[in-house]
DNA sequence: CGTTCGATTGATGTCAGTCAACCCGAGTGG
DNA sequence: CCACTCGGGTTGACTGACATCAATCGAACG
């Protein structure tokens, strides 16, 4: 991912081929479903898909990272998913013909690949194994969905916390000598909003965590992780 | 669902035909299905897979109700899904090899169809229509997670007591005069465990919808609800 | 350099958790 | 037929942890 070249073409076959779901197929198929896909970019804080809303495609992420959330009608909001490269979402439009129940928003410049939903239908019946990908993602998906199920319902809130980080460090840490970097995708505030808490006690509890030498806070968006073992520790 | 009836034959009929994910299958395909059909029986409080064990085969409920549940590190029990007929899992073990992430317990009476692993994976092939429902039930069971991480998440307590009442008349109701007839299948410590809850502070929110004449407690398995849109304005 | 938005810190309040007693209905055995 | 037990449910008093409100800080950006 770190040296993207800029030309149209490459642009296409790269999200083509990050993309899980389509590992399945060789180069000349790729070609076909790369033919179907509109690119489409996004800055930071823009809404790409709103709750309620009728998709007409499916959307895969190519580059950056997005929030799909949901408003309760006290007005808050809970976080559901964090995608990033190689996820797709607005499958329910496609599979059940059900509006988005969540809408997304871009958390950094992010690309999206859309392939229309008649299109992808078509793909779906040319290329069987495809339905058998996607139904390998949804069932990690809903892994994932019930870890969050868990963490939320039975778990205190230190163990919700370190849940979060590990999760973060999982998907987007670098290791280093100094422990492992991670570029947090949310604020407090996101964080917060992800795990059923408010923006102070996530950030009474991650200064708790650095006083105790388990983390490092650079600047807001970015922790080191010195002492992993510790946050594993409340996590099963 | 009503008057089974007892021969074998007409049980594992019964089963196939009720499955939403073989709706697609005509009388011949349903036969071959049925021919690779196990049954089995459990009563209440048995348990029918055990978090971590390896499945060997989808297991599909025929009649009764079950739980599907988590215990923390700290020994708390979070209840994921509740299932009842119709409704299929191990579909983790069958679909990515991975080992059950929950525990399933017969809630009441219940019998269950088993298909091996291997025999599925031939239907898959064979049906291709097959992926696509079991797609539809999948997409279904997020967006059911999803209301479940919202409630847990973004509301409060009455919300979430409000949210799983409905749930429960939504999928167990009876209406007649009086209100919606529901039978709870999980008792007062399950519903906790299933919105993450105390069974004391359910018992106190649900005696005070009582006292509010929204619903009526018959004994401790069965509810009446007589003010359905009290309880649904909470719930967006 | 100033403005702005997010993060932090502190003081206070509130509501769900905890602990404990009691109730009630079902089942059991004398 | 009644006494007993047992498990789940209810109720009450108290506590503590997180939310809330408010002030301040600080980093990023123009």
């Amino acid at each position: 991912m770190n040296n993207i070249c800029n030309c149209d073409n490459c642009q296409h076959k790269l999200c083509a081929r990050n993309v899980p779901i389509f590992s399945s197929l060789d180069a000349e198929e790729i070609q076909n479903v790369v033919s179907l896909i509109v690119h489409k970019q996004y800055s930071k804080g823009e809404l790409i898909i709103f709750e309620g809303s009728n998709l007409e495609s499916l959307i895969i992420i190519n580059e950056g990272r997005v929030k799909a959330f949901r408003h309760t009608y006290e007005g808050k909001e809970q976080i559901l998913y964090i995608f990033s490269a190689g996820d797709f979402f607005g499958e329910k439009n496609l599979i059940i013909n059900q509006e988005a129940t969540y809408s997304v928003e871009a958390l950094e410049e992010t690309n999206i690949c859309m392939i229309r939903k008649d299109d992808f239908r078509r793909l779906l019946k040319e290329y069987p194994m495809l339905s058998f990908k996607i139904m390998e993602e949804l069932v990690i998906r809903l892994a994932h969905m019930e870890d969050l199920v868990e963490n939320m319902g039975a778990k205190n809130v230190e163990s919700r916390i370190n849940g979060v980080l590990l999760e973060f460090a999982k998907k987007y840490g670098r290791s280093n000598s100094k422990g492992i970097i991670v570029e947090l995708p949310l604020s407090r505030e996101g964080i917060a909003n992800y795990i059923g808490l408010t923006r102070e006690t996530v950030s009474r509890k991650m200064s708790l965590l650095q006083d105790e030498g388990i983390i490092e806070m650079v600047g807001n968006k970015k922790i080191i992780i010195i002492d992993i073992k510790s946050l594993e520790k409340s996590v099963e």
